[in-house]
DNA sequence: ATAAACCTTGGAGTTTAATCTAAGGTCAAG
DNA sequence: CTTGACCTTAGATTAAACTCCAAGGTTTAT
């Protein structure tokens, strides 16, 4: 079990933010103790540790309780209605994943191509560097021959 | 050329959204009309697509305007410079990468096992999937040998 | 030449997600 | 038995990212 203290330190966040969470129902601790301090247990860790990491990867906090309230009313919600939720979420991040790739391209490409030195960065440009990876990709579906050549998804 | 009324259909945003964007040194016009009128060309078009991408994904404006100024001062940086933030931003990409990558598993695992029918959605959870997915992950891992049970991260 | 549909600016208001403040209760250590 | 680090609540404040409003100028179609 932990005080609010104790998990807030575990993800470094502060308290508040975890009374704000449990204010607006995506996550209360599933305890008190006697005195009225909130007591979090693994659960709750875990429930906290899948908050942090889809707000991370740009889901707002309602878009959050969403995939939470699966879990929530599991046996009020019929599994026809889980499985849209889930789908439409799956293509949600889906996208965001193909953005993503996109951007590690780039980016690891614009590395690549900086000579990393003292030197003026006249070529640098991270919308250079997408739309060369653009341009790559059109290349590569005409040149796919090369592709023993550094093979990138 | 674009009017800001055009770029703003273009993209699905509003007009205040460009002009924020300009308040906020993210993007500039490249020129204006006699009457004052802001003009948008093809490069501001493709700089703003950039912008909502990165957003999309869950960058900040702050964060997009680091990408960005790798553009905007190009000859007034060291490459050395350049690399160090490409390499900064890159490495935030591919923990979001992996992040993601974890979300779209348990997702695709949870509509999979989801009967999607009319019946109760007992057993639909992301956190259960999430947990599951990770089960899965160590139980390839230890496949051959059972001789440790419960390893968790 | 005048309405409708655009655009300009400055500034105010909204939403989301915290973060802080005040006034007080709890608990372990000295 | 008090000091200091923790906790409680309600409510105010902040920051980021828009979003709207008022008062007026511009363009285009009738």
């Amino acid at each position: 079990m932990y005080r609010i203290g104790e998990l807030s330190a575990l993800y470094d966040i502060k308290a508040d933010t975890l009374r704000f969470y449990e204010k607006h129902g995506l996550l209360s601790p599933s305890s008190r103790s006697d005195s009225g301090y909130r007591l979090y247990n693994q659960d709750d860790s875990e429930r906290l540790k899948f908050i942090l990491r889809a707000k991370a990867v740009g889901f707002s906090l309602n878009d959050i309780a969403d995939l939470l309230s699966i879990e929530v009313d599991k046996s009020n919600r019929a599994c026809a209605d889980v499985k849209a939720l889930v789908d439409t979420k799956l293509e949600q991040v889906e996208a965001k994943l193909a953005e993503l790739q996109h951007f590690a391209t780039s980016l690891k490409s614009l590395s690549n191509t900086c000579c990393g030195g003292p030197d003026s960065a006249e070529h640098c440009s991270i919308l250079e560097a997408l739309e060369s990876s653009d341009k790559h990709i059109i290349a590569k579906q005409e040149h796919h021959h090369f592709s023993h050549l550094g093979h990138k998804d």
